[in-house]
Parts: structure tokens; C-alpha cells; sequence
DNA sequence: AGTTTACATTGTAATAACTTAATATCGTAT
DNA sequence: ATACGATATTAAGTTATTACAATGTAAACT
């Protein structure tokens, strides 16, 4: 019988990255950036119809999981997808009937 | 600018469902069920090193979630995954670096 | 320098999730 | 019926998440 090591890094990592993907507000801003591929902080609280502290507060725990990018220009914050697969991980979820 | 409805159930359940894969334990029930297709209460818990009624919460907590399917056979109930577009959305995650 | 726009941070209170331990149920065989 | 192996449930204490409100910082422009 096949026996796991719990405490692996990898393990752990994927099991954070999977939790904070499991918030509806964050699994919309990985769509909004699968289509946009790069938004800022207002277009993206304005899309989703939320309070500006909200959205930023969604976007620094994706960004702490290295599941979104950020850069700076000017007054802006753009914020993109680090990895595609996380795309599919939301894609393959969201198929489950 | 595309919005968005954070309300739909859609989204509740994809986001649910995300969220109950975001722990180790979870995470490694499904990777032994991915190799082995259907196990036994006992096989799992024996096979993760941990104590029976924390693999029965989180089994019930897959199940509940319709995650995982169960199957009594006598004094045995087996679990599988009941979808495996759920395996590659592990899998893409685990693929994250 | 002061104002405006764009983001980020902090504190707090309510809710939800996790672990652990103890107990209960269910199925089978004696 | 009783006992045993397998699984499920319950309750309690702790910790983690979340939304909300308010405040703080940063860049660009006048």
C-alpha cells in the first residue's frame, strides 16, 4: 500500500495555491484576466462590482500565493496570471457539472 | 468592461468546491484515488498516516462537496472520485512550479 | 505645496474550518 | 444476542477567513 508524505513543500504549496483559488470573488479575477490578460485594481473592482479595499485585499492574497503577477505604472497596479495552468485548474472545476 | 455575476451558483460551487481541495489531506486522498481508483476508509487512512475519524471528516467533507462518491460494500465503504476533471485540476496546480 | 486618482494597509467583529477525543452506528460472524 | 472490525457522528476548543470601515501611501498634475 502506497504511502504520502503530508508535509512535503510541494504538497503544502499546492494545497494553499488550491485554497485561495476557492473564493468566488478570486476564481472571477482569474477569469477577468484569462480574458484580459492584464487589468488594473479599478477596472477590475469596477467589473466585479466590489469595494476597492475588497478587490485589493483578493488581489495581495493571490499575488502572496504567486498565483497573479503585479506591475506598476504610473498610478497603476496591473495585475496578470502567473502560470496558465491555474487557468485550467479553475477551468477544469468549473466543468464539473 | 465585461462584468461579472459573483452570485451565480455556478461560481458558488466551483469556488466551494476549490476551497475544500485547498488542504494536504484532501489533496493526497485524491491523488491516492487517482492511482487507485476506489479504496476502502481503512486503506486511506492506514495509507496517510493519520488518525480514522480525521479521514472519515475530510471524506464526508469531499463527499458532501460531491467530489468524491462512496460506495458501502459490507463492513467496507469505498470512495472514488467521481470526476475526473477534478484530477486535472490537482494536477495543473501541482504543476505550478 | 496641495489636490486628485489609484492602491494598500490596519483593526475589528462575525463566521467558518480544523483537530482531537469520545462515543455511536453498521455489518458480519460466532 | 454478543462481540468485533469498520466507519460515522458529535462536541469542544482553537485557529483562520472574511467583510467592513477607516486610514495611509504613492504617483501625477496644477
Amino acid at each position: 500500500m502506497k504511502t504520502l508524505n503530508l508535509n512535503s513543500e510541494e504538497l503544502q504549496t499546492a494545497a494553499s495555491m488550491m485554497k485561495v483559488l476557492g473564493h468566488p470573488i478570486r476564481i472571477s479575477i482569474i477569469e477577468l484576466l484569462d480574458d484580459a490578460s492584464k487589468m488594473s485594481v479599478t477596472e477590475i473592482f469596477k467589473a466585479l462590482k466590489i469595494e476597492q479595499a475588497i478587490a485589493s485585499h483578493h488581489l495581495n492574497t493571490l499575488k502572496n500565493k504567486r498565483i497573479l503577477m503585479s506591475e506598476r505604472v504610473g498610478k497603476n497596479t496591473y495585475y496578470s496570471v502567473s502560470n496558465p495552468n491555474l487557468i485550467s485548474a479553475v477551468n477544469n472545476v468549473r466543468a464539473c457539472k
